[in-house]
DNA sequence: AATTTATATAAACATAGATTGATGTGGAAG
DNA sequence: CTTCCACATCAATCTATGTTTATATAAATT
């Protein structure tokens, strides 16, 4: 029973439900994230790890990154999921969207300008 | 979107969860609450209005009672209640429903013994 | 009107959850 | 093997939520 209330407190709150819809459209490393929601990295690394716990994300970990995705592995969470993420107005993530764009833009000039020299680094806020 | 958060956030304590479950088959009174759950009157009204707000149950008033049942009318948690209810262990709720129906059993015994003589009121732990 | 009963509300207190700032870890690059 | 970077974790603080005790309200009985 305390396992079925995790699952909703995982929900109740603002935060967490802005992350899951960041990855709505697919996996996000922390930082992309961190610069979507400008808010400080352990906050939002706190956050990932309720949801995770509670079994609505999973990790891949790949060298320095951590990319998050959302886990559709259990029906009752994947309905969760989905009756959340279309019930969040629309205009409620556009300030997040536009940060998450313009970074992974600045990611990817980056990349272009230093590629095979440097190595790949994050960008923008990641400093 | 904190609308949508408070709907999880009260389907996030076991002790509302309980409740949810005890009207599962229909209206209680305050005092059949109280008595099934074994708690406090003031913290089980609490947790009562926690879960009107969030639009999960209603009220009745009849004279001195009030009796809370739930809320049908939207579909989204109706569909929560739902998967809430079937999710919960059947045997979580065994010494509620024991001391409910001890409860219920003894105000109709109250009931007949004084039946027109009296008037209602409540039995048991209610004094 | 005074009293009793069912429930609600308020204030004080306790606990759990979230935020912040500092530090730890592990991989990759130099 | 040292440094840098992405991320995680910790300890301290702050805030929200739940609990308790006492009191208020309102209906019904006396």
């Amino acid at each position: 029973m305390q396992n079925l209330v995790n699952v909703f407190k995982a929900l109740s709150e603002e935060t967490r439900l802005r992350i899951l819809k960041l990855l709505e459209h697919g996996e996000l490393c922390v930082c992309d994230i961190v610069a979507a929601l400008d808010m400080a990295q352990p906050k939002v690394s706190f956050h990932l790890n309720v949801l995770k716990e509670a079994g609505f994300l999973k990790d891949r970990k790949q060298g320095r990154w951590t990319h998050y995705s959302l886990d559709d592995s259990d029906f009752f969470r994947r309905f969760l999921l989905m009756s959340v993420l279309e019930r969040i107005p629309k205009d409620a993530l556009t300030e997040d969207r536009k940060r998450l764009m313009a970074f992974v833009r600045g990611k990817h000039s980056w990349d272009d300008a230093v590629r095979s020299s440097k190595g790949k680094r994050c960008a923008g806020r990641c400093k």
